[in-house]
DNA sequence: GGAAATCCATAAGCATATCTTATACAACTG
DNA sequence: CAGTTGTATAAGATATGCTTATGGATTTCC
C-alpha cells in the first residue's frame, strides 16, 4: 500500500468533507478513495472517518492522524524542493542535437522547461539532418541527439521517446463522434501563437493533406495552452493539443476527443546516444529529463 | 510509486553500501532495488548514488536526499505509534465466541497479540460448539463468533478467514522432496512446549492418522517460535509451524517445506456477525484486528 | 593470464495492487 | 414515493512491482 497517496487522499476527504468530492479533487473516482480510506482504517486498526449523512467527519484519532499527515506530506514536499534546490546549483553545459521536425516542434518547449529546473546548465542545439546528428553524436560533437528514425549504427543506441499524438479536443457537448478534414474547415478553432510547436506541427500535416492556414475557421488566439483549454471548456471553440496535457480533463468529462477522418499527427523520437560515453551530470541531467518527459 | 518504500531501500543501500546487501536486508532481491533506486533517481530528476565497484557511496545529493529520507522514515514511524498510543486509550469490553478448534488453537493467540495493542479492552470469550456460538451470536449475548464452517442463516454474515497450513520445514540441505507419516517418526523434531497451538493442532491430526506423540523424535523443546526457527535453520531439526509465519526465510532459501504425504493440516474458520449489528468500538477493533491478522 | 566470482543493470514473465466501470444500498428531498 | 445524493461493494482492466534469468564490467584467485 502507497501510505503517501492514502494520507493524501486522507487528507482531502478531510478537508472536502466528502468521499466524492475529494475524489475529483484527487483525480481519482470515489471507489478509489472509499479504498484509500479502508485501507488505511485497517493499517491503522483504527476507525478514522465518521460517515454520517450530513457529511464526513474525523474521528479523535482521524484529527490526529490528520495533523500526523499534513506534516508528513509537508515533508515529502520539502524533501523534493531540497533536491530541487541543489539541482539549481548544478553549472555545467549540455549540447544536444536534433533533426528538423523534433528540433522544431519537441525539444525547445523541453528545454525551456528543463532551464527553469537546472538555471546553471548552459543549453545548445544543433539542428541538422538526422544523419548528420548521428554523425556529430558519433564523433563526439554533441552529447545526444534526438531524432525522427532509428538507424543501426555500431557504437550508438536508440531509445524510443514514447508518442506523443496532437488531437483535436472540443466541448463534451458536441454531438458528433468524428469530424472530415472538410468539416475542420468550418469548426470554430481556438489557437496559440504562431510560434507554439504544436501549432506549427498542426499545420505542416494540414498542409500536406491541401489545407492552408486561410481555410481554417479560427476565432481565437490566446497566450497559454491553459487558456486555450479552458476556452474549450467554456465551449468557445476547439483546438489541437498533445494528448498528454489533458488527461484529466478528458477522464473528468470536461472536454472530449474528436478524432479526424483521415488525419493523425503522430510524433515520435528517438534519443541516441554514444553506447559506451559516460554523459557529463549536466548532459546526463539533460538525458534523464527528456526521457521522463517524453514517456 | 511508492516512495516511502523507495526510500526505505534507498536509507538500506546507502547503510550497507552495497545493493545486494540492502536487498537482503530489505527482504528483496537485488534487481529490485536496482529499480527502486532508478525510480528515485528519475523522481528526483538527479543520480543519487556513485556505483563504484570498491562499493556505493551517496552522491552529495544523495547525502542530503538520505538525511531527508531518515526523518521521514522515522516520522511515519511516528506516525504510527501516535495512532497506537490513541489505540492505547480505548477501554470497553468485547465478548466473542469461539467453536472448539478456533477457541483452542487459533483465538487465544490473537486476542493476546490484541491485548497489546488494546490494553484498555476487556475480553471474554465463549468456547462451545458451533451452533451454540452462531445462537449465542443471534441472540446477540456475544458480538461474534469464530467457526469452523459456514451455516445458512438469515441475519448473520459469515467472512471466511484465510486458510493458515501449517507445515513441516526442514533445513534446506535435506535431501527429500517429501516424506511419509513413518519417516515423519524418525526425523528429529523441535517443538514449542506443550501449550503451543500449533503443537495441539498437529497432535491432534497426528493423533487421528494413528501416530501418538511418544512415536515421535522430539530431539528439543524450545520457548518460542523464533528459537524453534533458528534450530531448524541450524540444521537441528524439523518443525511444525504456520505457513505465514516462515515467508522470509522460505524466499531466501533459509528453509524449505517438506510435505508430508498424506497429511494436511489446514484450518480456516469463518467470523460470524450479525449483519445489521452496530458493534462496539470495542468489539469493532477486535473484529477488524482478526481479520487483519488471518488475510 | 585466464577462469571464476562478485556485483549491478536489464529483460521477460508473472503476480498482485490499484484503478475504473457498474451496481447496490442507505438516507434525504421534493 | 420516486428521484437524488453519497458511499460501499463487485468485477474486470490495467499498471506496477517483484522474481527469475541473463549480461556486462571488474576484481580476485590460482
Amino acid at each position: 500500500m502507497d501510505i503517501i497517496r492514502c494520507l493524501e487522499t486522507f487528507c482531502a476527504v478531510v478537508e472536502t468533507e466528502s468521499f466524492s468530492v475529494a475524489a475529483e479533487r484527487r483525480y481519482l473516482t470515489q471507489p478509489s478513495v472509499s479504498t484509500h480510506i479502508r485501507d488505511l482504517e485497517k493499517h491503522y486498526g483504527t476507525k478514522l472517518l465518521n460517515r454520517r449523512r450530513d457529511g464526513i467527519t474525523a474521528t479523535d484519532t482521524g484529527k490526529v492522524l490528520y495533523k500526523y499527515a499534513r506534516s508528513m506530506l509537508r515533508f515529502v514536499k520539502e524533501t523534493e524542493d531540497a533536491i530541487d534546490d541543489i539541482n539549481k546549483l548544478i553549472r555545467g553545459e549540455a549540447t544536444i542535437g536534433a533533426s528538423t521536425v523534433p528540433g522544431t516542434y519537441l525539444v525547445p518547449e523541453i528545454l525551456s522547461t528543463f532551464k527553469k529546473k537546472f538555471p546553471g546548465i548552459h543549453l545548445s542545439m544543433k539542428v541538422g539532418d538526422t544523419s548528420i546528428i548521428i554523425k556529430e553524436v558519433f564523433e563526439q560533437n554533441i552529447d545526444f541527439g534526438i531524432v525522427g528514425e532509428k538507424r543501426k549504427k555500431p557504437g550508438l543506441t536508440f531509445t524510443k521517446l514514447t508518442n506523443d499524438e496532437i488531437i483535436l479536443i472540443a466541448h463534451p457537448s458536441m454531438q458528433k463522434k468524428h469530424i472530415t478534414l472538410e468539416e475542420l474547415k468550418t469548426l470554430p478553432l481556438i489557437f496559440r501563437e504562431h510560434t507554439s510547436g504544436t501549432r506549427m506541427a498542426v499545420y505542416e500535416k494540414l498542409q500536406r493533406k491541401g489545407t492552408a492556414e486561410s481555410g481554417l475557421n479560427i476565432v481565437m488566439e490566446l497566450g497559454s495552452t491553459e487558456a486555450v483549454k479552458q476556452g474549450v471548456i467554456a465551449g468557445l471553440g476547439a483546438t489541437f493539443v498533445s494528448e498528454r496535457s489533458i488527461k484529466h480533463e478528458r477522464k473528468q468529462g470536461l472536454l472530449k476527443r474528436l478524432p479526424i477522418q483521415g488525419l493523425t499527427i503522430n510524433r515520435h523520437f528517438w534519443i541516441v546516444k554514444r553506447s559506451t560515453g559516460i554523459l557529463s551530470r549536466a548532459a546526463h541531467a539533460l538525458y534523464e529529463f527528456i526521457k521522463k518527459e517524453c514517456t
